[in-house]
Parts: structure tokens; sequence; C-alpha cells
RNA sequence: GGCCGGUUGGCAGAAUGGCUUAUGCAGAGGACUGCAAAUCCUUUUAUAUCGGUUCAAUUCCGGUACCGGCCUCCA
């Protein structure tokens, strides 16, 4: 069996995976909190999960993977869109969670084998908070209920900080109603008009963190394999997660692998709103196949940070475009099924070396490219098709890779016709006239031994 | 201030204690083509800096500089 190594959060180091129970492998990333449409940056993330989820499906067996993937639908940023454009809250996250969804099929992200929304699993959030009551990790205080810092010994090991160096960054919320500094909400009222739910300690709703905490033991148990999500969610958010989990839960440890991708920044950047360097997904793929993004993601290893130029997105698209080629020639031969070759296989298990596999597609294109019956072209054609899928790429069809829905194909055929008949006559000017107003419309004539075609570049 | 990560050719981006250090884009030359395009062949260019360990370091260790992230909501 392949043996993975992923770089872990806890160890700070790769680290070889051995599942807790190989027959039951269960993954959980977290996901959107659903106000506003999905910038490239939550897009990155599944995209790289993605990934893992295929290669995780490819060794213990599709059967044997769980990969959850939550929605945050209750949240104070939510509450916040609400008061800005009084919508009704349940309207903006499910428009919002509809756009996300859109974003990861375009972007082929397989879908994980549960999409848990948070506010489906408020009773077992209360529940979970009443346990860290009982076992003296929570305390009320000021109509919230607060988790206690303090009782828990080894708290901050993930994210690797004292608590003395959290103090000492004074950015810490201090507020009277905290026994600590670092102690954070698990709890807290709501107003008669914003989302809450009935608990022991009043009308209220829950602090961001709880949720995973919630689901993931409802739905992958108190200790799975791996916990997933951006860099930037180390803490406090993963750190508070895990001391939840393992206060409530005494003996488990949550997850075992703490895997987490690399911050996405816009021309060397970071991405905000202020800097006028932030794009949604959506405006992106307006204007750019979605394919490219996918692989241009896949271009830089998911634990460095990633730099999103345009200038890299149009040579993402001018790889597919070359993969299409390969593709296109060998259109007629029929795709026959294969497995994915040892060496991408390796590449992905070593820490998801997505680079590194993606020289391999590459190299599969070349070899393709070469073929000169139609028996390598067979086994080629499949061999890339294999491998390309453990990167979720090569899905689209090759012809209407080079096309657009709005090209007038009978235009276009008939300029070509005309393009044919001055080549008959060997009147050169016309024949490169037709090509070059093509041309600058972005379609490309190539003349070959079966006649000209065409395609959109 | 604390904690993390990074610095590889014109650009993107892997890998590696020694051997010809990927892959792609761009550039150069060639084949093919009426001309192109696509494809194929050939090809130029790099390991921030200073020390240490070593027979040997881009790779390991330490210092310096610079860049980025987190410490507050964030994928």
């Amino acid at each position: 069996m392949t043996q993975i190594y992923l770089h872990n959060t806890l160890k700070q180091r790769k680290d070889l995976f051995v599942p807790i129970d190989e027959k039951n492998v269960r993954m959980y990333v977290c996901g959107p909190t659903v106000y506003d449409k999905a910038h490239l940056g939550n897009a990155k993330t599944p995209v790289v999960y993605d990934v893992l989820y295929r290669l995780l499906c490819y060794v213990y067996g599709k059967d044997h993977v769980t990969y959850v993937s939550n929605i945050t639908d209750v949240d104070d940023k939510i509450l916040n869109k609400h008061k800005q454009t009084g919508k009704p809250i349940q309207e903006i996250t499910q428009e919002t969670y509809n756009w996300y969804i859109e974003d990861m099929a375009k972007l082929n992200v397989l879908s994980p084998n549960y999409r848990p929304r948070a506010t489906e699993y408020i009773q077992e959030m209360i529940e979970l908070v009443k346990k860290l009551i009982e076992n003296g990790h929570a305390y009320e205080s000021q109509g919230q209920v607060l988790f206690d810092v303090d009782s828990m010994p080894n708290y901050g090991y993930l994210s690797n900080r004292s608590m003395k160096e959290m103090i000492a960054g004074a950015r810490v919320e201090v507020a009277d109603y905290k026994k600590n500094p670092a102690d954070f909400i698990l709890w807290k009222p709501s107003e008669a008009d914003q989302p809450g739910w009935d608990s022991p300690w009043g009308y209220g709703r829950p602090g961001w963190h709880l949720e995973c905490s919630a689901m993931s033991s409802k739905l992958l148990g108190n200790d799975f394999d791996i916990h997933g999500g951006g860099s930037d969610l180390i803490f406090p958010h993963h750190e508070n997660e895990l001391a939840q989990s393992c206060c409530a839960y005494p003996g488990t440890h949550f997850a075992k692998y703490w895997v987490h991708t690399g911050m996405l920044m816009i021309n060397g950047v970071k991405m905000s709103k202020s800097l006028g360097n932030f794009y949604t997904v959506d405006e992106i793929l307006a204007k750019n196949p979605a394919e490219a993004l996918r692989l241009l993601f896949l271009t830089t290893h998911y634990h460095q940070p990633f730099n999103f130029t345009f200038e890299g997105l149009n040579e993402a698209k001018k790889i597919l475009d070359k993969f299409y080629n390969a593709l296109l020639k060998n259109e007629d031969i029929p795709v026959q099924k294969a497995e994915p070759s040892q060496k991408i296989i390796e590449a992905l298990a070593d820490d998801l070396n997505t680079p590194l596999a993606l020289s391999y597609i590459h190299e599969d294109v070349n070899a393709l490219n070469k073929a000169e019956t139609p028996e390598e072209r067979k086994t080629l054609k499949a061999q890339l098709l294999a491998d390309a899928y453990m990167l979720g790429l090569l899905y689209n069809n090759p012809s209407s890779w080079f096309k657009r829905t709005d090209d007038d194909s009978s235009e276009i055929d008939a300029l070509v016709q005309k393009r044919l008949e001055a080549k008959k006559n060997k009147d050169w000017a016309t024949a490169d006239a037709i090509r070059n107003d093509l041309k600058e419309k972005g379609i490309v004539l190539e003349d070959g031994p079966d006649g000209t075609t065409w395609k959109r570049i």
C-alpha cells in the first residue's frame, strides 16, 4: 500500500500518515462562512483538499474514506450583511451557499460526503457546552459561556504558543467577563431580532469554534484522521476546536493530522478589500476557464504561500491549451480505463507534491504527442487521463475547450471555405488576409493533412 | 515584541550532501508549412548573504539581510 506523508502542524514536520482505521479514513476541512461570494482564497483550499481526497480514495478505496466540509451559516458576519442589506438571513446564507457550490463544481471539486451546516447541529453544540461545564472547562459569566483556558494545561500546543506570549501580544480582547483574557466564547446571548436558539443559558447562539467540534464529533467521531483548513485558522480557530473537543471528551485526541494550506496573495501582497486587490472566484471565472485557475493553484506546493497573478493564470491556460491539443489530436482514440502511474501517486503521496505531479503530466503529454502507432496512442492517452484525474484536470471536452458557446461556427466555416478556394488558386494574399482577420478575433487556423481546423485561443 | 514560513535561472516552480539539478513559460536555432499554427529536435540563463560541520553543501547547523503570514474576523 502507498505510504502517504503529510505535513502535520502538530509536529511541524512531514509525518507518515497512518489512519486510525484504514477501512474508515476520516477527514474534516473547514469550509466557508456563507455571507458573501467566495474569494480566490476560499477556492484554493478546497482544490487542495480535493486532491488529497482523490489520493485517499485511490489508496484506501472510495468507500473507505469519509470527507466532511462544513458550511458556517451562523456568524456575526452574516448578521452584519443582514443589517447592511436588509436581506433575510436565510436568503443570504442560501444564496451564498448556492454560489459556493457552483464555484466548486466549475473547479471540478468532488463533493465531500457531508457538507453539514452549523444551524443543523445546534443541539449537539449545546450538549458540548454542557459537557465542558460539567468537566470544569467552561463557566458562565454575564450571560455568556466561556472556555476556561487555564483549565487546560497544554492549551496552545497546536499553534505552539504559550499563554504568556498571547497576553504579551496585548491584542487579546480584555473583557471584564473573562477570567483569563484568552478565554473564548462558547455561547453568547442573542437579541430577540437576532438568530438564536433556546439553551440552558438563555436565548443565544454559538461561538465560532463550536460548530466544528460538534459536527466532526457527530459525523466522524471524537478521534479522526485529518483536519484541514487555511493556515490562518491555526490560531485561534483550530487551537480552540482542539481545546473544546479534547476537554469535552477526555482521553480523546481530536484530529491526528493537522494539515494547513498556505495563504493566497495577489502580486506578492495579501489580498484584501481595502487594498483593492480582492477577487471573487466568480469574477475570475467570468473571463477565464475554471480549469486554468485549478491548475494554477496546483503549480505551487500547497503549504507555501500562493502568489496569484494574471500572468500565471494565462500561463496555466496555455499549458492547458497544450494538453488539450494533444487530446484533440487523439480524439478519435477511444478512452480506455487505466490506473494512474506510480510516479504520480508517489509525488502526491509525498505531502501532495502537485508541482512535481504536474511535471509528469507534461511528460505524459509529450509522450502522447510522439506516439506513432494507434496502440501507443491508446495506451498513452489512457495514461494521461488517469494521471490527470488524480489532480482533477482534463475534465473538459477537448474540442469544446477551444471553442466558445457564442462562436458562430457557420460564419467561421464559410471563411475557412473561402480561404481554401484562395489557397487552391495560390492566392496567398487573400488566404493570409482571412487568416489574419480571424486571428484578430482570437481564432487560429491550422492547416493539417485532413483539411483546416479552427480554434479559439 | 512573540511564534511560524520563505529567499533557486528573465518569470513560474520542484528536487537534491557529491553525478549532466527537474518541469513549464519566455528567449535562440532547426525540422515541418506557400506562409502560419500545432508538434518535434537542439539550446542560453539560478541555488540571498556571512560563518560552521564535512573529503564534499544549493541541500545540514548558526548568524545577518530581505519578504510574507499569524498573534484581531479571515480559506
